[in-house]
DNA sequence: CTCAACTTAGTTGTGCACAACTAAGTTGAC
DNA sequence: GTCAACTTAGTTGTGCACAACTAAGTTGAG
């Protein structure tokens, strides 16, 4: 039987560090007006422009609750266009502007300032994160089978 | 120089890990009437009772501006009552009412479910939990060397 | 062809997080 | 003893997350 101590708790370990890790990106992202959300959405587009909000939504694991207002706001800020789909108009299809796609040039060196802050090499990265990725994995077979989407 | 995409960054393991632990504890805590925040709190009173709200501050690392409504939730729900200090009228002092301590019974057999729902063994949820714990301070000593609280 | 079932995005409401601020109480240098 | 600096909770405003819902468009079984 595990004990309900705080300290004992790998949840509690997860929550502390994925804050603590916002909180940094808050620090570094300041400059470029982008919280953390909107710079994983941002840098979804950098990879792969012309994306449909549901395609997002599946590389984020987000849902259109969280992403519409969230795309919004960068269409606001004049990083992204939306436009209705011609072949179906129940898509939007989610483009970089040129501003938007001027902005990579600003973030190019976020990930070795986060690497620095982590400080893990390469290898401990890479294994982190295989272990996040499976415990993830892991924790959402168990949550579908517990209560079905 | 690390990439600008989202697949190599640890970040984004972290930001998924954490959004599917509390998506899983979403679930788990319905019974409970709980959200994930909420049984953080009441675990760490559960550990030790009668806390002041800056002390459970600082063992979650939360400010006033989440502590405050939240407790005021816990309240309402007659789980704990808050009462001013005699001695210095600033602090507020958060015990647990009789229907909070009971709850625990109900709570007993959460971290087993979610111990499960890891597929991890003792040892394995240890090593984790150290490696984040290393990762959380590491982080913020950065983020505190780049701006200063 | 029709329309019920489905898909896609968006809206609404709740509850964190957190920055910035306020209000009230305490303390210590002088 | 006084008051400026500090401490402690609480408030306000913004932006996620997410459940539940709506609106509009698409599709396919019959």
């Amino acid at each position: 039987m595990a004990s309900l101590r705080l300290e004992d708790q790998l949840c509690f370990g997860l929550y502390a560090a994925s804050r603590a890790v916002t909180s940094l990106y808050r620090v570094v992202l300041d400059d470029l007006d982008l919280t953390y959300p909107q710079y994983l959405v941002m840098l979804a587009l950098w990879d792969k422009d012309h994306r449909l909000v549901k395609e997002l939504g599946a590389e984020l694991n987000l849902d259109s609750g969280t992403l519409s207002p969230l795309l919004k706001r960068l269409q606001t800020a004049g990083l992204v266009v939306r436009n209705r789909q011609a072949d179906d108009e129940r898509s939007v299809r989610v483009s970089l502007s040129e501003t938007g796609k001027a902005l990579r040039e600003k973030a190019q060196g976020i990930p070795d300032v986060i690497g620095a802050a982590m400080s893990l090499d390469e290898a401990g990265v890479a294994r982190m994160r295989a272990e996040l990725d499976r415990l993830t994995e892991s924790v959402n077979a168990y949550r579908e089978a517990l209560s079905p989407a």
